[in-house]
DNA sequence: TAGAAAATTTAGCCCAAGCTAACTTTTCAG
DNA sequence: CTGAAAAGTTAGCTTGGGCTAAATTTTCTA
């Protein structure tokens, strides 16, 4: 069983690069740190385990892009993302405490739970 | 304002150490270690943390109790816990998965999101 | 009740993820 | 096209939370 198992961080990180990406063309550590509340620094060596891991390509200096598998993850992370805040909205929860629940929650919530949150969004 | 913010180790150790005192009367560090998944001498560390932050009342080599505000904390973290588990259970995810993902979960679930889980209780 | 077994602690290590300070590279404006 | 500003990196430190091995204390049992 190819049990991915990424880090939150890992996770974190791919899906906003993936959203820089689409928004800007390119990832920027600058922004990146600005995004995750976090300095430079921490971005620089962050970034290196995620290339190392194989999630992201990058030259020194240069912006940065996703693998194929950095990618996948992005995708998965970024549908999970939307299902669970939309799910928390449809409870009743406003759209800023959802962002931000959603972002801890996320990373905890497995397959089952999060087909039985797409179930209950079907059901309108 | 007086936002606490515990750790997550520190809402799970009390949230433990309630349940044993309950159950057995008072909290060992092998139980909690096991119940953990986790070795002794880490126990022993964060215990010490937990001690450090006025949450247990400790002596060496005996078994741990909670401080007032330890009891606090872990009542309204058990309370948070058994919303997440029922709410997890009411959308049809089976009791295991439910116990598993509320463990993650339920340390980024604010107050908004928890009245939000209640009421759909509640609306049975 | 003495000695073995079990529980607990201490010491010392590791790793992830954060930081600041200082340095290098890139970019941009005059 | 050059030099200052911006961006990025490196080095080195810190903290939390984990580990093993070894020492110590407590608890049982014969």
């Amino acid at each position: 069983m190819r049990q991915a198992h990424e880090s939150e961080m890992a996770e974190d990180y791919v899906e906003l690069i993936a959203e820089l990406i689409e928004a800007r063309g390119e990832a920027r550590p600058i922004e990146i740190a600005e995004r995750l509340g976090v300095k430079p620094p921490t971005v620089t060596k962050n970034i290196s385990r995620l290339k190392a891991a194989g999630l992201v390509r990058r030259e020194r200096y240069r912006a940065i892009f996703l693998t194929e598998a950095g990618q996948q993850l992005a995708e998965s992370c970024r549908r999970r993302h939307r299902i669970v805040v939309a799910f928390l909205q449809l409870l009743g929860v406003d759209e800023e405490t959802a962002e931000r629940d959603a972002e801890g929650i996320e990373h905890h919530v497995s397959k089952t739970t999060l087909a039985a949150f797409e179930r209950a969004l079907e059901k309108c």
